[in-house]
RNA sequence: GGAGAGGUGGCCGAGCGGCUGAAGGCACCGGUUUGCUAAACCGACGUAGUUCUUAUAGGGCUACCGAGGGUUCGAAUCCCUCCCUCUCCGCCA
């Protein structure tokens, strides 16, 4: 969340940040907050005053009783009546705090002057265009689930049986081949990019949820246990992140840098009808995630640092791609800034989303209480945190599949895979 | 699921209902001493809100001892609920 002094001090920036998110209506919140805030300074004040009162005349009836000396009689009962009043005012404050609590966890965070203007998707800026590699795809593709269920390695009829639609099960060799991408992308970020593994919950208690952003505002797009009153994680960033909420980090750790594989959950609710074919949208997934923490001034250098890693991943897969800066209207509430990196699928002829990264600055770390000392006896600070997928194996396998198919109808595994899978080929013979 | 013990500042740890924002220790910071380092000694040392002043600093007031309620003139301290940690028993993977 935004710090409540900066929305004080800069309305009209937060107004202005909200236009260029396109969320007009939001803005009235801005007005209602700083009303709010302004009601309750008074009675804060109020309040302060007859507690200041009630401590002073506590200790002055502790005075007569100790000594024996006159009557607190006549003072206790005042007190009483002063402590009601204080019990009245803190009920008011108690709903003045909670509405307050609640706009500040809904206003999304600022916008990093780097971030295009516009209205939606279409605006994106291309950062980085089709980065390709050399395929000879001059025969008549097939897609994704054409491949998957020939060569009898992805089944979503079964899975849609034992749970529901977008729940998809991989078989022999897929699941292999899914394995085989997920140690290979865990290796790369801890061997070569200098990240530490986590293996982390895949369900989170509300705080977590709150801590990152993911609540209020996705309530509805989390799978909720309700009799532990649990969530199924929708992206390692939540535990991993969480990981150091309310923590005191040391300052000589930073930057940390945490790579976790989780499987994802979420509901998508309301999307349906929209790329729901096959992986293109799913309840379950596979990541591998990257979680930053760094010092303010580092953070958006560890942004580049991010999708440089998550790149790394493409290229050695060889896999095409090309990176997108996310405009205004488009990015996430949380984010200040963020790169969508998205494969091809020659079969859909479309990218496909593959992974996000994004700055997130203090926005979680205020949530989740994350804080540092920059000098060992100076102020505790917001530390910075970021994240990014590298990557989802879901968009990349169709790409994979697509693009490393061969005209009988096979699947050539990529070269970096093959010390994991054990095998280089796929074909219909597949047990 | 049952029984017990406990959650106090960056860390460890004491704490009778009023004199406790909290002893003591460690760490960190400033200084003295010292050939360097270390040791020793001295000093400073939480966060947030608010207010005042001789206002790049200092003072006052308020809140915070796992979370939330309650009792009381007054709660770190007593009571209740919840969360977490540890030990033992039971049950299960």
């Amino acid at each position: 969340m935004l710090d409540i002094n900066y929305i004080r001090q800069n309305p009209e920036e937060v107004l202005k940040m909200l236009h260029k998110r396109q969320l007009a209506s939001e803005e009235p919140k801005v007005a209602q907050l700083l009303d709010f805030d302004r009601e309750r300074k008074v009675l804060v004040q109020r309040s302060d005053d007859l507690k200041a009162l009630r401590n002073k005349v506590s200790k002055e009836i502790a005075d007569i009783k100790k000594s024996g000396i006159g009557s607190s009689e006549e003072l206790i009962l005042q007190m009483k009546s002063v402590s009601e009043e204080i019990a009245g005012m803190n009920g008011l404050l108690g709903n003045l705090e909670e509405q307050i609590e609640k706009i500040l966890l809904e206003l999304p965070n600022k916008l990093h002057p780097s971030v295009p203007v516009g209205r939606s998707a279409d605006d994106n800026q291309i950062f980085k265009d089709s980065v390709s590699f050399p395929y000879n795809l001059d025969f008549p593709v097939k897609n994704h689930l054409e491949l998957g269920k020939s060569l009898g390695i992805l089944d979503f009829e079964r899975g849609a049986k034992v749970c529901g639609a977008g729940f998809p099960v991989y078989m022999g060799k897929g699941a292999r081949l899914e394995r085989a991408l997920i140690n290979f992308m865990l290796d790369c970020h801890t061997e070569r990019h200098g990240y530490t593994e986590v293996f982390p919950p895949f369900l989170v208690n509300q705080e977590s949820l709150r801590g990152t952003g993911q609540w209020p505002k996705f309530a509805d797009q989390v799978y909720h246990i309700e009799e532990d009153d649990l969530y199924a994680i929708p992206t390692a960033e939540v535990p991993v992140t969480n990981l150091h909420r309310g923590e005191m980090v040391d300052a000589n750790a930073l930057p940390i840098s945490y790579a976790a594989y989780s499987a994802c959950f979420r509901r998508e609710a309301g999307s349906y009808g929209k790329d729901t074919r096959g992986f293109l949208r799913v309840h379950q997934f596979n990541k591998v995630e990257m979680v930053k923490f760094t010092r303010p001034e580092e953070s958006y250098k560890a942004l580049e640092t991010i999708r440089e890693n998550a790149e790394a991943i493409l290229t050695a897969l060889k896999i095409p791609y090309r990176v997108l800066l996310l405009c205004s209207g488009d990015i996430s509430a949380n984010a200040t800034k963020c790169y969508d990196i998205e494969v091809w699928s020659p079969a859909e002829q479309k990218y496909l989303e593959a992974s996000s990264c994004s700055n997130f600055e203090d926005y979680q770390a205020r949530r989740a209480n994350i804080r540092f000392k920059p000098e060992s006896n100076a102020k505790p600070e917001f530390v910075h945190t970021l994240n990014g997928s590298g990557l989802a194996t879901s968009r990349l396998m169709v790409s994979l599949l697509e693009h490393y198919q061969t005209p009988a109808g096979s699947v050539m595994v990529p070269e970096v895979l093959r010390h994991y899978t054990r095998f280089d080929e796929i074909t219909q013979t597949t047990e």
